[in-house]
RNA sequence: GGGCGAAUAGCUCAGCUGGUCCAGAGCGCCUGCCUUACACGCAGGAUGUCGGGGGUUCGAAUCCCUCUUCGCCCACCA
């Protein structure tokens, strides 16, 4: 390792070689640690023909970074990767490269078709796993599963199976929502409600005996073409009359009965429904109850059938609807037409308009199901996080309905059923069935199943069920499972469910859903709005560490992640500048690790004085070797390494990676590092000291950074001197709080010199004192801790020569410090006497205020004798500096002959 | 129609079990600096009725009520 570092840290030429490093050495890999207790975390299978967007990169890097923390804790950790064959979304794809050669997959016939989706999928599937290995995924890739692989496969039947065998599995003619773009059936959840302004139009339907007629509305006028009924309140004095009457339908030139119904809401519309048993959840199951027959008037694709009048076949649903109401207003009896904004189901694939329609589907009988995975919930067995998200879970589970998982395509796992037309017999089977018991050959069901029916199991398929593997047995249960709520319901509530079903346990206990990445107008990141941001591009530009740390330290719990698509730079940069400033601290620490001057990390010197640091803090450094700025960073160290842990825990990310952040870039780079340089240059002593304090606090910044930013801290830790080849971040043990570290004195006492030395320079900002020009220092009171760091002082405060004493009488700056230490600067022609007094007293002033409200609050007998007594403490003392503070400037002010 | 969440600096947000963070960070902005780790940097600076109103408390950005404005989830009002 005889590289120099450049000044400018450059990602592309470190990540690709890493992860490389990183895959060989088996590292993502549970198996290296038998012994140790497992972690689980699964991931949720991306789509294998997706790629790369923001949402993953953020969903996968919280996973990544947990994975890490969790790792480096010791912990057997398996982050469990796969792909999903998601059916619709990829036959979509395909289909979509048949029409531009100007073929349909029937043209191309069944086998045909799958084969096709088949190339492809190979060919273009694993494009998303590429790109999740460029963020830095460190999932155990070896373990790797696709939804459509033949054990996955075979779990599917067999969970088809005994479902059906326990009843849980029916076939019947329901309404279901069918997308006639993608010409399958969908489930409700695939089904996405938005609301839309559209229309409602009064229509009137004679009555048959030329009495009148009585007036419909609507939001879909085409359907009246299969109205089989009218219906209205049973109590609604408006219509009591009618009921039982028929009426005279319109264009249909069909008589249909008016009948009585509880699930007429009186107020809504006229009051009176038009029935379409065929084409409307609701009128389905009034046409139930009154035995009304169905029309469906519509093809797949949703075109008007042969059913209807002639004139109107074959027009498209929404031409349909203009023509209905056309022909109802040339007959006179199109009564009003009013906007109305209302719920309209979308295909949450391509969003089309979603057809309710009345067909053939398998279901799955869910509330048996459901019934423990919501009982976990209440015992506390599942926890939430945020937390409000449980109640979602809880409500859904309850109003649970019933699960349509027969999709009319051809890319998906194949419903394991046969038909026999010679004897009637449907047989459900494990195997494929070539002969029926009967004699004759059976067809298999044209449909497939929903591509969440394989991935509803994968937490127990993936490791191997239903054989009983050695992964099965130590892999389940898992721990978390972390992804966008969208899919609370189309897979972490499923999930849960079929664990509680096939394992008799819930596959994790903790649910953490995170928020979702938008664009500054809070909109989400989608191909359609055009502001999404590409990963890859971002990885590219700024790199994967920059990437990674722009997303978690954006994301608080329960909060969405705001970037703007069109200014990556403002985006990103805090990411770039960080790791570029973690990689500056690197460089100047591994510089003088090895001795001086020769810039090379890993010499002789570097490896004497760093060993016996390796593990805890540096008990070989007798605590009277350590100066006040060692005590403090090794304190500050200890502090940090406590609120990172605890925050990883508690999945604040955001919180651990500011808690490095700020350590890494306020504490040791910009105090301790410049305090430290004399003796990290010089051959002075205390050096030893000082590169071990170095390297140890540096190396500990670096693991507790590492589940964030993989890349630059494992790159910078192989740097550092005695380290093996091959080495890495990985292996060390998380560090662990130490109580010997922290140091309260220490703490106060830097904190003084901080505060000394920040006053200088803004005495010196604020007069304009050029830059190279030192100055005189006179400090009230001989502080051990300013005398110590009078060199750190000199230095930073730029300050020529240091005294103590009263301040002197001649013109100059002045400033008091926290606990009543009063500054003076000699300033000479730079002093005017009338803006010091000024300054001075607007301190006064703003000093006399605080002390009136701290009086105030010590003369409140409520406050003394209810507040705790420490609290109490804490105030007088507060006001004890104050007046100090106070004191001093008056005694400067009157020196200075103020007003 | 139900259920829930959020309103804090110009922007994006932290502020976890009411009292040290006399309200914080990053970005942006202003001033001065190429100080031999870093100009993707250093030093200094400005900006807040903590959405409005009420209440509980010795004490509230933090708890309760209410209003206003956004957002999310669920729901068969045609």
């Amino acid at each position: 390792m005889t590289d120099t570092l450049p000044p400018q840290y450059n990602p592309s030429s470190i990540e690709a070689e890493l992860y490389q490093q990183w895959l060989a050495s088996g590292a993502f890999a549970p198996d290296g640690r038998p012994r140790r207790p497992p972690f689980v975390i699964m991931m949720p299978p991306p789509n294998v023909t997706s790629v790369l967007h923001m949402g993953h990169g953020l969903t996968y890097t919280v996973q990544d970074v947990l994975t890490r923390f969790q790792r480096m804790r010791g912990l057997a950790t398996l982050w469990l990767p796969g792909t999903d064959h998601a059916g619709i979304a990829t036959q979509n794809v395909v289909e979509k490269q048949l029409a531009r050669e100007g073929l349909t997959r029937f043209d191309l016939g069944r086998t045909a078709f799958e084969q096709r989706v088949w190339d492809f999928v190979r060919t273009t599937g694993d494009t998303i796993i590429r790109q999740l290995k460029v963020i830095g995924s460190s999932a155990d890739w070896s373990r790797q599963y696709f939804t459509l692989d033949e054990d996955l496969s075979r779990a599917v039947r067999e969970v088809f199976v005994r479902l059906h065998d326990k009843g849980l599995i029916y076939r019947g003619k329901y309404i279901i929502n069918w997308c006639p773009r993608c010409l399958t059936a969908l489930s409700n959840e695939e089904a996405e409600k938005e609301e839309v302004d559209g229309r409602i139009w009064s229509l009137r339907y004679p009555l048959a005996d030329g009495s009148g007629h009585i007036t419909v509305a609507t939001t879909r006028p085409e359907t009246m073409l299969g109205d089989t009924a009218v219906a209205v309140h049973p109590a609604d004095k408006r219509y009591r009359h009618l009921i039982g009457k028929m009426v005279r339908l319109p264009l249909a030139d069909r008589e249909i009965p008016i009948i009585a119904d509880d699930a007429i809401d009186r107020e809504f519309g006229t009051g009176a429904v038009k029935v379409t048993p065929a084409h409307d959840p609701l009128d389905f199951e009034i046409g139930q109850r009154h035995r009304l027959p169905a029309i469906d008037i519509m093809t797949p694709e949703a075109r008007l059938a042969e059913t209807v009048p002639e004139a109107f076949r074959g027009l498209d649903r929404f031409d349909g609807r203009k023509r209905v109401v056309q022909a109802f207003e040339a007959l006179g009896l199109l009564e009003k037409v009013e906007n109305h904004r209302h719920g309209v189901g979308h295909c949450y694939r391509c969003e089309t308009v979603v057809e309710p329609r009345l067909s053939d589907q398998w279901f799955v009988k869910m509330a048996p199901l459901a019934k423990p995975a919501l009982q976990a919930y209440r015992d506390g067995r599942l926890r939430f996080i945020p937390e409000r998200r449980g109640e979602e879970y809880a409500n859904w589970m309850e109003n649970i309905r019933d699960w349509c998982i027969s999709r009319q395509l051809w890319w998906g796992h194949r419903i394991p059923v046969w038909y026999c037309d010679a004897c009637g017999k449907t047989i459900v089977s494990r195997t494929d069935v070539s002969r029926c018991a009967c004699g004759s050959v059976p067809r298999q069901d044209e449909d497939v199943l929903d591509t969440w029916f394989s991935s509803w199991l994968v937490t127990f398929t993936s490791l191997g069920w239903p054989e009983r593997t050695a992964d099965l047995a130590r892999y389940y249960p898992g721990h978390v499972m972390v992804t966008a709520p969208e899919i609370l319901f189309f897979w972490v509530a499923r999930m849960v469910m079929a664990g509680c079903e096939f394992m008799g346990d819930i596959p994790f206990h903790t649910v953490y859903l995170h928020g979702t990445v938008r664009d500054t107008q809070h909109r989400k990141m989608s191909k359609s709005l055009g502001n999404g941001i590409d990963p890859i591009e971002v990885v590219e530009k700024f790199g994967a560490d920059a990437l990674r740390y722009t997303v978690i330290a954006g994301m608080a719990v329960g909060t969405d992640v705001i970037l703007d698509p069109n200014d990556l730079e403002t985006s990103f940069a805090p990411g770039r500048n960080f790791a570029n400033k973690l990689w500056n601290v690197g460089r100047l620490v591994l510089s003088n690790l090895a001795g001086q001057g020769d810039g090379e990390a890993g010499g002789e010197a570097g490896r004497r004085v760093v060993r016996p640091l390796a593990g805890e803090y540096p008990d070989v450094i007798h605590r009277n070797e350590l100066g006040l700025a060692d005590r403090w960073i090794i304190a500050r160290c200890d502090a940090m390494v406590r609120e990172a842990t605890a925050n990883y825990e508690k999945y604040r990310l955001n919180e651990a990676a500011s808690a490095v952040y700020h350590f890494i870039w306020s504490d040791l780079a910009d105090w301790y590092l410049e305090q430290v340089k004399p003796r990290l240059y010089g051959t002075q002593p205390g050096g030893d000291v000082a590169r071990a304090v170095v390297a140890r606090t540096f190396e500990i910044a670096l693991q507790l950074l590492h589940p964030v930013m993989p890349f630059i801290t494992d790159a910078l830790w192989r740097r550092l001197p005695g380290r093996a080849l091959g080495a890495t971040v990985m292996d060390v043990a998380w560090p662990r709080p130490d109580r010997r570290a922290s140091d309260d004195a220490a703490e106060r006492d830097f904190g003084l010199v901080q505060e000394l030395v920040s006053a200088v320079r803004q005495i010196r900002a604020e007069y304009g004192v050029e830059p190279g020009r030192q100055v005189a220092l006179r400090i009230s009171q001989r502080h051990p801790a300013f005398v110590e760091e009078e060199g750190t002082i000199a230095r930073l405060a730029k300050v020529g020569q240091v005294s103590y004493g009263a301040p002197l009488a001649e013109p100059g700056a002045n400033a008091v410090l926290k606990d009543g230490t009063s500054l003076y600067i000699a300033l000479g022609e730079l002093v005017d006497v009338r803006k010091e007094c000024e300054r001075l007293g607007a301190e006064f002033a703003r000093l006399t205020q605080l002390i009136q409200t701290q009086e105030a609050k010590l003369a409140n007998q409520n406050f003394v004798s209810r507040a705790p007594a420490e609290i109490v403490a804490r105030e007088r003392e507060k006001l004890a500096s104050l007046t100090q503070q106070v004191a001093s400037i008056a005694e400067k002010r009157q020196q200075l002959g103020c007003g």
